[in-house]
DNA sequence: GAATTAACTTTGTAATACAAAGTAATCGCG
DNA sequence: CGCGATTACTTTGTATTACAAAGTTAATTC
């Protein structure tokens, strides 16, 4: 009933919990908006993208305007894959917050 | 409004997010049954149970009834962090699941 | 062409989850 | 009495990884 198994260890991290709350948020997020956002070097930043892009939950786009600008964007399986995810929060907090 | 940094660390650990859980639901949990129920090493649990328990969130109590029997339980404080702990994970379902 | 900015990459460190194996104490049982 | 089993640990080793900081590349503006 309450299978902690299920939590997505990657996306559990909590600088990638926050990543993917942010794009759940919004259609699409320039990079810099997301640094200014969470306050992470680019270097944990990009580090923890390239690992939600490695696995499929998050897109990339670049840009030339002016300088470049890449913007990162939720997948259909990254939504898909969040959602699971979010599953299990709420239970756990059903379960545990009466 | 949705701040990571409340997201205690310690809590948040998938292992430790178990036993939470599972010693918010009942008064009292003895070690075997915490190790029974999460499919845990005892060296890992312990570990864990441990590091709650320096925090001060676990009591820990010791009887001799036949076999030795630790039991562990929530303390005000751990249940206290718990509710903060969960007060963010709702936060987040809120916000995410629309 | 010098400075600036975006977006990386590389490097190093420190923390830590976890399994597995070892240890001490206590009990039931032959 | 002593042997095996069980509980509750501790110790050890490994492998992962978050994160910061500094270096790199390419393009743009002045």
């Amino acid at each position: 009933m309450l299978d902690f198994d299920k939590l997505n260890k990657a996306i559990h991290e909590k600088g990638r919990l926050a990543i993917m709350t942010l794009l759940a948020a919004r259609t699409s997020w320039p990079f810099q908006d997301l640094k200014a956002e969470l306050g992470m070097s680019d270097g944990n930043l990009i580090t923890h993208l390239r690992t939600l892009h490695k696995l499929g939950f998050v897109a990339v786009t670049k840009e030339m305007r002016g300088r470049p600008q890449t913007s990162y964007a939720l997948t259909g399986k990254g939504r898909a894959a969040f959602k699971d995810y979010l599953d299990v929060l709420e239970q756990i907090v059903k379960t545990s917050k009466k």
